[in-house]
DNA sequence: TTTAGCACTCAAGTATTCCGAGTGCTAATA
DNA sequence: TATTAGCACTCGGAATACTTGAGTGCTAAA
């Protein structure tokens, strides 16, 4: 219940940094003798073996069976991660490389999304996850029409979050320009910066009125940009790469797998965990941390992306608990900060180059 | 080399058939003595034995060893899909139930491809896929531009394919309401109808004289239209229930698995399985049918989904070699028909519930 | 406080045995 | 000639026992 605060000595933590650093490397059972070998811990096996007696009394290490070397514990990458790790930088080489693939994927946010999802999911070789929050509280700002043919024209939303929304719509009669063009102006005259739960009988009949020989339309269109507004884009959450995670041990076994795989299909549960994390700096969940069951035996790294302070989104990684944290991280962080830099728009001019 | 045509006896058939569909039930060998309890075979699990020995020799089973039951071969799934299959007819539940998820999904050709997906691996427990081929040929049609704010406008494309794409546009410098306009009209002018391989110099001066004032903009708005055409939405392959395939004890064996998976994230590959695949019937494609080596264990049935005509797609399922044809076929085919009727533009009017 | 040494433990790999479902073949039968 | 009963045979898979060795905890000496 009541955690103690355990004050670790310093060579205690040496060793604990050099079991999670081998564990993570390997993913076996970290054994004293291996550690004595260790040149920045200078003592016999024996000595070793006493204090990882110790730090398993307290809590930092498991042992999967009374003859087997250790194996860090969940509480044992919490400290790791919150205070052992050290700060990984990526070479050059490889923001050179990142830098490269995002810029060559000037496509719409939500492709930008998915190709760094994939570039993440290459470079920590894990599976990377992309989230897309719900909309709420989203209104339309601006609505415009494009005529199409006699029967079809389009409809286009500029949302207050900067999106862009757009949907063809064949009507059942023919439509000249000019009432396509009416079409666009009512509904800004009537539709905007209203939220869609809240259009009442009075906002209907003046869309109606507006509408003025086109009133069939009022209550389906009405229907559609309520649609559009809401469903966001369908699925909120995709993911890259699972095939990465099979090359790890732990997930050789079936059900393992299973569980995260479920995980990964109940989008819904993920996208809470996801949107209940506030804090703006890179999130670490940690196996059982984790209050989807299905990734007790995962951990998540993922990081908000803002755009003008709104989250729009997040991007991680999901891999075994014993991931490279370290490494994780700092990519996550950093691609997710490009793309809060050039998912704000696209500038016409050439990104800056620092 | 030269497939000798073999006709089979009725009893052979009815052998064979059974076997295959007691095989795709339970996914084991199947021997004679289940076979003779079988009230339709009407002879001794002796004479089964012999026509089963001959049904091997003939290459339509394979026995994994020696003393175990018989399996069905490629050879066998390609005769009874070909001939053997009875049509599955959709249960008026099963219809009505997939009516009801259709129909709720009124979003983007985009969105609607995948929520179709994800219904035909929920309703057949195998996983589903969506495939978006890469455009080729698209010329824009016409252009519109909106005014967002000072520093920000929209490109708004409607495309030969009927598609609609959009990109934020982020300018260095303010621009009027009215250059947006004229933005658009410079555009409308030069590059509708243009394939955008043959964007020449002569274009690109007849944009710049339009663009007056605004020359700066027309190499980089080039680039977008280019990039908006060219990139399709990004990925063009997506799936749905990996997680399914692992009830299938064939894929417990975590290397076939991963084949798959690495199949499935070989989006180019398997995009080009399913575009080389021109007939607009059901294809079945059964192991190593399948050019993609890593899909030799899986089977894979999809449909093309075509507007007025033109391909703009394809869904389809992916599961063991012994799926449930028949019912595969029907699901895929219903939802693919389907879709057809309302990727078409949506209508304003309620969809005609025949 | 550290370390050398030793007895002990236990998972994982290897060898061996056993079981039975399912076969192919032969000889009798319709 | 086609079918069937009967029987010996095969071989994968489950169950069991045996071996190995990495790693431990503990004790006693430095």
């Amino acid at each position: 219940m009541s955690e103690e605060i355990i004050e670790l000595s310093e060579r205690k933590k040496l060793i604990l940094k050099a079991i999670i650093d081998s564990h993570i490397q390997n993913g076996e059972p970290v054994g004293s003798k291996y550690l004595s070998e260790n040149k920045q811990i200078a003592c016999s096996s024996a000595t070793i073996r006493n204090e990882m007696a110790e730090l398993e009394a307290s809590g930092f290490l498991e042992q999967p069976h009374s003859s087997a070397g250790r194996v860090p514990s969940e509480k044992g990458y919490r400290f790791y991660v919150d205070s052992l790790m050290q700060q990984y930088s990526m070479t050059s080489t490889e923001i050179a490389e990142l830098n490269k693939i995002l810029a060559s994927k000037h496509t719409e946010a939500d492709g930008i999304l998915e190709s760094a999802t994939k570039v993440m999911s290459v470079m920590t070789n894990y599976t990377g996850l992309t989230v897309r929050p719900k909309p709420t509280g989203v209104v339309v700002t601006r609505f415009d029409t494009m005529y199409v043919d006699d029967l079809c024209f389009a409809l286009i939303m500029l949302t207050s979050t900067g999106e862009i929304k757009t949907k063809k719509i064949r009507s059942g009669f023919v439509l000249e320009m000019n009432d396509v063009k009416r079409i666009g102006e009512a509904l800004n005259a009537t539709l905007t910066n209203v939220d869609p739960d809240n259009i009442n009988v009075p906002i209907m009949l003046e869309l109606e009125r507006r509408l003025d020989g086109l009133e069939l339309l009022a209550n389906p269109l009405v229907k559609i940009v309520y649609d559009l507004l809401r469903q966001g884009d369908g699925s909120e959450l995709k993911y890259e790469g699972v095939n990465r995670l099979l090359e790890y041990p732990e997930f050789s076994d079936t059900e393992k797998l299973k569980h995260l795989l479920q995980a990964f299909d109940n989008k819904s549960g993920l996208l809470d965990v996801v949107s209940s994390a506030v804090g703006d700096d890179t999130n670490i969940i940690i196996g059982s941390e984790n209050p989807l069951n299905e990734m007790n035996d995962s951990s998540l790294i993922f990081k908000t992306i803002r755009v003008g302070g709104k989250p729009v989104g997040a991007i991680g990684i999901v891999g075994p608990r014993r991931m490279d944290y370290a490494r994780v991280c700092a990519v996550v962080k950093y691609i997710a900060e490009s793309l809060e830099r050039s998912m704000d728009g696209n500038m016409l001019s050439p990104p800056d180059n620092k």
